[in-house]
DNA sequence: CACCCTGCGCTTTTT
DNA sequence: GCGCAGGGTG
């Protein structure tokens, strides 16, 4: 057990062995953070702390999990059981499922994704009949969920005149009506969206001081980690519950605060020596994940940043490689390089898959890459965009279990009421909308009252509206006596979901239909994973998991390794040897919507950061000159990020290109004036002038020794025609000597199959390998 | 009421 | 370049 210490450095162990007391780890990229938090906990249960009274807050489950599965490894399995480990939501989420009776709110209460959630503000939208593009529904509910997240409850909306008055200013004076709606209706249907998850349990801790006892008197000792990512809600929930014994340990890096957009503050870790007496202050400055060409450039962006602790991020690790720069003329070019890139890297110095990782801003983006990845037949894995759980078919399937869990879920019961289609239209639903909330009643309720109710339905209808009901109740006894797989195999049977999608016949018809089958083969393993931890299988429980789940915890076991392509925010926490960053260009990375103000492009530029520091070996930073975005054609600068590095870092692949010049020449020369669209996107940044440079068209990498000082980019035939012939002894740095079997390609892509006295036969691209003709 | 077609808006990031 | 809401038709 104690050997586990030697391990570690010294702030590290320092921070293992503290023991009570507020305490802040502040642990920059690569330091070893996860090691220190789960010998931490470990070393906690060595000094006789009952797993019991742990409660320990990750950002996701996987890292939840993951951080188990290791104590487990010290520990034992029975001990880590008992620990109470998870992101904020699940955790809370539980909490509320037994306490949440105080509230009003039942056990089985739903839980609204973020689609349910807009859905119900358009309807309430659309029934107040307000002008729907002055209340963009998105826009409501992103404006809710900020009030939520700041503890701003529409009671404490309208004592706020800022509020009211900002409301009034930006032609959205309903804004208080639309939230007091919502949260009415929310209630009526016992569901809760993200947000409400934390707050609710805020409420419950304030109003009902016995429930704030016995929580705060379970866990004693309270961990928080990615605490810089947490919002003014969650901040106040831990202040709470740490209250009594002041056992608090938060970890974080404030150079990796990403997720100000959905509320998380930054002040939070910048005071938290302010808001806690007597901390202790643990600094993890040494990283051992990357490079000390990696570390030092980042180190070299993040210093521009205003906002920040004092420290120093430091290396041991080998100097490495300078990162490389490329630019393309197209997106699908940019694609091409990186499938090349990868597929030359992996050719020449053996590599898997799973070894690299692509990062771009948003989402949109992944497109382009793949096409290329799967043109050179590259396997790929994309994380995070729509998840598994968000797609329609499983979300339909979905609705039809939420609603035999929680009758009053009215999201769920509009999603399948009429799906598949048995003649109940839009008409009817409006009308049994309007009704319910007349009587302060469920649609489901109301249903199961239907003909007592005066209510203008027409008497086919009625039938219809019956068979429903009925087909429901049914459902609802079954669930009584089978498991959520039977369940849920039963449902689809009884609904003809799966009959329904096969008769349409079309290729999405099938995919679909795959999807339900996953679905199912989904809960297949929960129910058996539940029944060997002897705990409850129940549907509701899956349900739970689902509305919680990250595209991280749905991942499919296949060995197949497979290259990573994720948003950066996605790829906190994760590191890989091979990593690049596409698009940075202007008004993508910094993205167009946060450079108006100074925290904002901060923030973009801590983005930046965490993307670089996911590298250990290698990273690529790319942009392009044009790209598709929403449909059109837009001319783009590179990111003013490449600026910011220091040049000694870089190695540029291409010319580096002057970032006006090429504009204003085309513009001058060919359209005499500057059109109107290339205006639009430019924004001026003042950069150092830069030597006009007409370039040619490139689709490969030239050697490491061409750096941006060429005037032109080389002839690619001369520069790699080398004198290898078939038959030639050559000599291969890592390899030995070898004979030359054949050739293949030209260029850039001339390729040399080598018979390996050491390592057999190998096809290595010339441009990298370097070979001696020996004979 | 169901189906088909069009047009609009969207893309910053996620529990 | 896609998905969805809403309008028109049968």
């Amino acid at each position: 057990m104690n050997n586990y210490l030697e391990n570690l450095n010294e702030s590290q162990r320092e921070a293992v062995l503290h023991k009570e007391g507020p305490m802040i780890i502040i642990a920059g990229a690569g330091s070893g953070k996860t090691r220190v938090l789960t010998y931490r906990i470990a070393n906690l249960m060595h000094n006789n702390i009952d797993a019991f009274n742990i409660l320990a807050l990750t950002f996701t489950n996987k890292a939840a999990r993951e951080m188990k599965s290791r104590i487990a490894d010290v520990v034992g399995d029975s001990e880590a059981k008992n620990l109470w480990m998870g992101t904020f939501h699940s955790v809370f989420a539980r909490i509320l499922r037994s306490e949440g009776h105080h509230l009003g709110f039942p056990s089985n209460f739903t839980i609204y994704d973020t689609q349910d959630a807009v859905r119900l503000i358009s309807s309430i939208i659309k029934e107040m009949q307000l002008d729907k593009d002055r209340y963009k529904p998105k826009q409501v509910l992103s404006r809710i969920s900020s009030f939520k997240n700041s503890l701003i409850t529409v009671k404490s909306y309208y004592s706020n005149p800022d509020l009211l008055e900002a409301d009034k200013i930006a032609q959205r004076p309903k804004i208080g009506e639309i939230y007091q709606q919502y949260v009415n209706r929310c209630f009526k249907s016992g569901a809760m969206d993200f947000d409400d998850l934390l707050l609710r349990t805020n409420e419950l801790l304030t109003r009902f001081p016995e429930v704030l006892a016995k929580y705060q008197q379970r866990f004693k000792y309270i961990l928080v980690d990615e605490y810089q990512d947490t919002n003014h809600s969650q901040y106040l929930i831990v202040r709470a519950l740490a209250d009594r014994f002041q056992n608090i340990c938060v970890v974080g890096d404030d150079s990796q605060s990403i997720y100000s957009f959905r509320g998380a503050n930054i002040q939070n870790i910048l005071n938290f020596q302010r808001d806690y007496e007597k901390v202790s202050i643990f600094k993890l400055e040494q990283n051992y994940r990357s490079s000390r060409n990696i570390v030092d450039a980042s180190n070299s962006i993040i210093q521009r940043n205003r906002t920040k602790l004092d420290k120093q991020i430091w290396t041991a690790n080998n100097e490495g490689t300078k990162i490389k720069v490329m630019r393309t003329f197209t997106e699908a070019e940019e694609g091409r390089f990186i499938a090349n890139s990868i597929f030359d890297n992996k050719l020449n110095l053996q590599l898997k898959n799973s070894e690299f990782a692509i990062l771009y801003r948003t989402n949109a983006q992944s497109r382009a890459i793949e096409d290329a990845l799967r043109k050179k037949d590259i396997k790929y894995k994309i994380y995070g965009g729509l998840s598994f759980y968000q797609r329609k078919e499983i979300k339909d399937t979905l609705a039809y279990l939420r609603l035999l869990i929680n009758p009053n879920d009215e999201e769920a019961l509009k999603r399948v009421i009429n799906y598949p289609a048995r003649g109940i239209g839009a008409t009817t639903i409006d009308k049994l909308t309007v009704a319910a909330n007349h009587y302060k009643k469920s649609i489901f309720e109301l249903l199961l009252t239907l003909n007592q109710l005066d209510i203008n339905i027409n008497a086919g209808t009625k039938t219809k509206l019956i068979n429903f009901v009925t087909m429901m109740q049914h459902f609802q006894i079954e669930a009584q006596t089978k498991n959520a797989f039977e369940v849920a195999e039963f449902v689809i049977k009884q609904t003809r979901l799966i009959k329904d999608l096969e008769s349409d016949g079309t290729p999405e018809g099938v995919s679909k239909v795959e999807n339900i089958q996953e679905l199912l083969n989904g809960l297949k393993d929960f129910v058996d994973v539940q029944k060997e931890n002897e705990e409850e299988d129940s549907l509701a429980f899956f349900l739970e998991d689902v509305a919680l789940a990250t595209d991280f915890d749905s991942e499919k076991k296949d060995d197949i390794p497979r290259v990573s392509l994720m948003t950066i925010h996605l790829a906190k926490g994760l590191e890989y040897p091979y990593v690049y960053i596409v698009g940075l260009e202007e008004n993508l990375f910094p993205s167009a919507m946060s450079m108006n103000t100074r925290s904002e492009l901060e923030e973009e530029r801590r983005l930046f950061y965490v993307a670089l520091t996911r590298a250990e070996k290698q990273a690529y930073l790319t942009y392009a000159q044009t790209r598709y975005r929403w449909g059109k054609l837009v001319d783009c600068e590179p990111s003013r990020f490449l600026e910011e590095i220091d040049e000694k870092y870089l190695e540029y692949l291409t010319v580096k290109k002057p970032s006006f010049s090429q504009n204003k020449f085309i513009n001058e020369d060919i359209f005499g004036s500057v059109p109107q669209h290339k205006i639009r996107f430019k924004k001026p940044i003042q950069r150092p002038p830069k030597k006009v440079i007409k370039q040619q068209k490139t689709e490969f990498n030239p050697p490491k020794n061409l750096k941006k000082v060429s005037k032109s980019t080389p002839n690619a035939s001369n520069l790699f025609d080398s004198k290898i012939a078939v038959s030639n002894i050559v000599e291969h740095s890592k390899f030995g000597k070898g004979e030359v079997l054949s050739l293949e390609g030209s260029g850039a892509n001339k390729k040399a199959e080598i018979r390996f006295a050491s390592v057999g036969v190998k096809k290595l691209l010339l441009q990298f390998a370097k070979l001696r003709i020996i004979s």
